[in-house]
DNA sequence: CCTGAATATCGATGTATGTCAATATTGATG
DNA sequence: CATCAATATTGACATACATCGATATTCAGG
């Protein structure tokens, strides 16, 4: 598929608003954005997320993380696939092996519309 | 039931976390986290916890916020409890009616978790 | 090519969650 | 105290989601 203009990931879709707190969202905005938290929100995840991103290089195989939960590969690899298309992780094929970076960006736009710290 | 000092609610649970991006997040801590995040996670909720922060005051009455939503008075009901309970909103009852109003220090510690912002 | 390893997809299943209508509770007021 | 208005609780229902086992896909080596 290609990526037209229309179709945004959540995270694209939190950067483009004012924080939460200093004016009343509208119920389009906050349908965007519940799906990055909604991503966000399971322990797993969140696990993985941090894994990834503390990780050697900011880099880390499937393989690498697999070790740390006590789950099945498929279900390892179905929480990486939401935090890939909620545009929290990169994905890098090569060879037989998948590595997840963490898009820094997100964690800025995130951090800004809960934080509210005004520009 | 009683609430002994054992019973942290979602936020007070983060407070004591360093940021995600800096080192592998506990299986115990990431439990302790992502309730606080699911109470985010909804586009309702989303939406009420801006309509009470932008309000006039910082407080806004229940009364207040059921018209911006076309939904039964339940289920707004509902969010709000949600929310309350995660330690977002601070409920207060005058009279006939119930006043939320944010808990500031929920979202600065939200944004140090996640935006990495090293202290 | 055939085999094995790494990852993804599929189908099923139990549990969590958003929503509503009905009802309960609480407080102000006649 | 009887009543009405504001909010909460309950019970029911449909949908979403986390998880698994089984299977498919993709690639490297022999």
């Amino acid at each position: 598929m290609s990526k037209s203009e229309l179709t945004l990931t959540p995270v694209e879709a939190v950067a483009c608003c004012s924080p939460l707190m200093r004016e009343p969202l509208s119920a389009d905005a906050a349908l965007r954005i519940s799906p990055l938290l909604k991503a966000l929100a399971d322990p797993v995840r969140l696990r993985l997320l941090s894994l990834v991103a503390s990780h050697g290089d900011g880099e880390a195989c499937v393989c690498d993380l697999q070790e740390a939960f006590d789950l099945s590969q498929p279900t390892i690899s179905h929480h990486l696939k939401v935090l890939h298309e909620a545009g929290l992780l990169e994905r890098a094929k090569r060879g037989v092996w998948v590595f997840y970076r963490v898009r820094a960006s997100a964690f800025a736009d995130l951090s800004a519309l809960l934080g509210g710290v005004a520009p």
